[in-house]
DNA sequence: CGCGACGTTGATTTGCCTCAACGATTGTGG
DNA sequence: CCACAATCGTTGAGGCAAATCAACGTCGCG
């Protein structure tokens, strides 16, 4: 049986809340399937991001540029993660930011007004969405305490237990940009690190 | 005329949403105030935050303790801002952080219960909580892009401009915390910014 | 008055950056 | 399929930003 993009994502719903025969059909019409080449930009500085995707197959990053041309990587998104511009998303204001596929990367997308209409028939959803937009809360207030109280070694160790599986599939210095250092430090750290 | 802090509250509603007469006793009779002595702690870690609170005098911070018991300030909060560990709040979850009052102050709280019985009778309530929480999420994802990408200089002349207000009432120790550098070092800054 | 809280100063150390150069892969057009 | 260009990681020298530590001055307050 072949593997099919709308099942994983009604498993991943299956996972934090439960849906019912006709829910599943009805979630499943909302969400259409993009795919992205590799380096392909999703979210342009300027856009306002009018859907949320959810991850099929692939790796994304959500960063940010500075004034100096620099950018910061925010958050990287594999397979069943959510990635977006939850800012611009919310309040449907330009973005700041760039959401760009690392890899060629197949994505699950559902419109605004859309996922409007399924908080309406189901619940659920709604619930669902609520409790990703508080982890993602947590997750950056987690992100701003690291970065003031930590040291970068002790921030790379945290990010190398934590998502193992990211650093294996994506570049050394986007690694670097995550943790907000340069990738030549963090090439010395690693040579520390291995003794 | 006495200034009563409810009527202020009021107020500070109506600069984002309108309300009508009914409304207001309606939200009135939902907030109870509270008074804290300089120093006194309103959420402890391990504690659950059970309540949104709005500032009607005096000032508070909302703080971090790290392994080191060093103290990482995350937020201030004066006249007319609403403090809260918010994801404490809005998962239920034990805090880990420290709200405290750095001056005498006087607050308006209200309990989740009682806030989602608003919530369901004033339609306006609801988005006007919504976008506080829009609100919190950009601020600190501003603050986590700033802490990567700036020196503490240029992120001390923009809390400096931003906040003067803060600036004035708080110890420079505490602000030398919520940039995420020591005493010294800001106290040194600012020599060289004077000139 | 005396003490604790706060800010300042200077000497020293450390964490991390910049720049420049150089391999090692990977990708690509001819 | 090769040749050449990108892309990526590493290395090392030198420099600056910020921390640490210790000492001291000042002020408000009980």
């Amino acid at each position: 049986m072949i593997e099919n993009p709308k099942d994983v994502l009604i498993l991943h719903f299956q996972e934090t809340i439960s849906l019912k025969e006709n829910e599943i059909s009805l979630v499943k019409n909302h969400f259409k399937i993009k795919e992205l080449k590799k380096k392909e930009i999703l979210i342009f500085p300027g856009d306002v991001s009018n859907h949320m995707q959810f991850i099929y197959k692939g790796c994304l990053r959500n960063y940010y540029m500075d004034q100096e041309a620099k950018e910061h990587i925010l958050q990287f998104g594999i397979e069943n993660w959510w990635v977006n511009d939850l800012y611009s998303y919310l309040t449907k204001t330009p973005s700041k930011q760039f959401v760009q596929a690392i890899e060629k990367s197949i994505i699950l997308q559902i419109h605004r007004d859309s996922l409007n209409e399924l908080f309406d028939q189901i619940p659920a959803i709604e619930r669902f969405f609520r409790l990703k937009f508080e982890k993602a809360y947590v997750s950056l207030q987690d992100r701003t305490i690291n970065t003031l109280s930590k040291t970068a070694e002790e921030r790379y160790l945290e990010f190398r237990s934590q998502y193992r599986d990211i650093e294996q599939r994506v570049p050394q210095y986007m690694i670097a940009s995550y943790l907000g250092i340069t990738p030549e430090f963090l090439s010395a750290m690693r040579k520390k690190i291995a003794k």
